[in-house]
DNA sequence: TAGTGCATGTAATGCGTTACATGATTTC
DNA sequence: GAAATCATGTAACGCATTACATGCACTA
């Protein structure tokens, strides 16, 4: 199982899809937190149906080759223990954080300075993903939940950047 | 420069430290946002050198050899264009985020222990991070802040996950 | 004296992205 | 008829982690 093997399935879930829809799908929604590419999808489909997991059937548009994808029980089983298994990589770079943390090699000002650059890299965020879409207050679907914590999360981290310059501040003049 | 470039000027800014040193720093601090490893710390050391960002010198415990390095007025310089440049790399990938994005695959109940399982996974992280030490209220040091941003982060997604839970619940009974 | 920590270093491995190649179809 | 989009696929590249190798020093 590849990073890239819960998302086909996950796709699929749903309905079913070729790899060039997949990849378009992933582009704009799980990319946020988990990428994916051509590398890894197209190897990875024709091992998953080799596997049994998916499977494959042709549907050319006109003469353009075109192969859809559809789970099959195997694969909606696997896809299912993976949902409920407990192993949970998290991986988080974050160069602004980085800057903020030597930012003591900083004059006072220039340092608080990264500090607003941060924020505003949140709100910057917080557009693209409100272009996406805005989620629905009753009865999301859970991709669209997901959606929604990124905007808040971005909020969220706006807030506190803002917060701890009128601290930092306040202390200054002290 | 390579990711690890920044880290060892800045940790070098403070005061001098070996390969070792800042290996064993990272470790407990900046690698819950930017991890570092041997394999990128020592051929990175000579290259700085090789290019005068830092001077080496050998300070060896006894027979262990043992080499600590300092920033030059180069290397400082070339830290404090990092620490003002705009270019910021963001890499976030969190698998309990992927799960619940699929969760529409799960049936309901079971989607929401998805949630539960997230708000558990910061409460772990929050121990984590409480136990390398608590950030000072007044004057915390930028490394502290960040501590502290990791802190309230993890607080905050506990806080959300338990919101959508109630939310997701109610919504279920009306 | 065996185990842990200090200290440096590299080779192998694994991974994902980028770039490229190919070709059909739709759109302006 | 040029450009964009649909569609599949792979090779090269870059990069970071892992594992291993070496050896000294301290401590239980």
């Amino acid at each position: 199982m590849s990073s890239i093997t819960p998302v086909i399935l996950g796709l699929l879930a749903h309905k079913p899809f070729s790899g060039y829809d997949m990849k378009a799908i992933v582009d704009r929604s799980t990319r946020f937190f988990w990428a994916g590419s051509y590398g890894q999808i197209y190897p990875e489909l024709r091992r998953l149906e080799r596997e049994g997991l998916i499977e494959g059937e042709d549907a050319p548009n006109g003469g353009r080759t075109r192969r859809v994808y559809r789970l099959t029980a195997v694969g909606r089983e696997a896809l299912r223990e993976w949902l409920l298994g407990s192993a949970t990589t998290i991986e988080y770079r974050d160069e602004s954080l980085l800057r903020l943390f030597f930012a003591d090699a900083l004059p006072r000002e220039q340092a608080l300075q990264l500090l607003a650059g941060r924020k505003h890299g949140h709100e910057r965020y917080l557009e693209v993903l409100r272009a996406i879409g805005t989620p629905p207050e009753t009865d999301p679907t859970f991709d669209q939940l997901v959606l929604q914590w990124g905007i808040d999360f971005n909020e969220w981290g706006a807030k506190w950047c803002e917060q701890q310059l009128q601290r930092l501040r306040k202390q200054k003049a002290a």
